[in-house]
DNA sequence: TCTACATATCGGTAATTATAGATATATTAG
DNA sequence: CTAATATATCTATAATTACCGATATGTAGA
């Protein structure tokens, strides 16, 4: 991890919308609905339940979930039409580990 | 740790400069000069050597450190004109433990 | 006291980020 | 192919943050 790399991150931690999407993505199956097509949420969450969750308009959530993804706080993987996100655990103690 | 204050610390880190001096402030004895009055580096760095290494204002850099000891990532020492600051380490790792 | 120095705060403008609505793209169902 | 749904991207404006210079405050020493 380097800085600007670091100060990527913290400027997805920066707002608290997106600091409680990371929270609930701790937990998927405590605080989404179970997913239509898949049974399982290995892959994390699909885009519109945190849409909803957070009450944000799409285009917003789209664009925070973007940038998490590309600083790599998130994994993204499509399945069809949707697209799942999760928690990216290696970049996050990458993470955690350079500011400590 | 909660959201709210996890939020603001992430603030804090959403620049690069302020990331440069946490990164700095791990090894101060490496990254700073030797304090004239006092001989340890027990409670930091003071602001006028964060401000010229860091090379902003030094208004910039004071309002810089004020908030990164408000939200708790600094701790202030005061010894005569001067204000020393040190990384708060009971903090910084209790933000990690909450981002993980 | 007066002066010098260290730091903090104020007031302003420039730059960046937040956020929405409209629209484009991708995928599936029929 | 067409329609419906999920997501991404574009464009614009509002809100916030960045940053400086000026000024205020606080402290030590002459």
């Amino acid at each position: 991890m380097n800085i600007k790399t670091a100060t990527e991150i913290g400027k997805c931690l920066s707002n608290q919308t997106r600091v409680q999407i990371m929270e609930w993505l701790k937990k998927p199956e405590k605080n989404f609905p179970p997913h239509e097509s898949l049974k399982h949420f290995n892959d994390g969450v699909c885009v519109t339940y945190i849409h909803e969750k957070a009450g944000l308009s799409q285009s917003t959530i789209s664009s925070y979930l973007t940038n998490m993804e590309k600083c790599g706080l998130l994994i993204l993987t499509r399945h069809g039409k949707w697209s799942y996100l999760k928690r990216n655990e290696k970049v996050i103690k990458e993470y955690t580990d350079f500011i400590t």
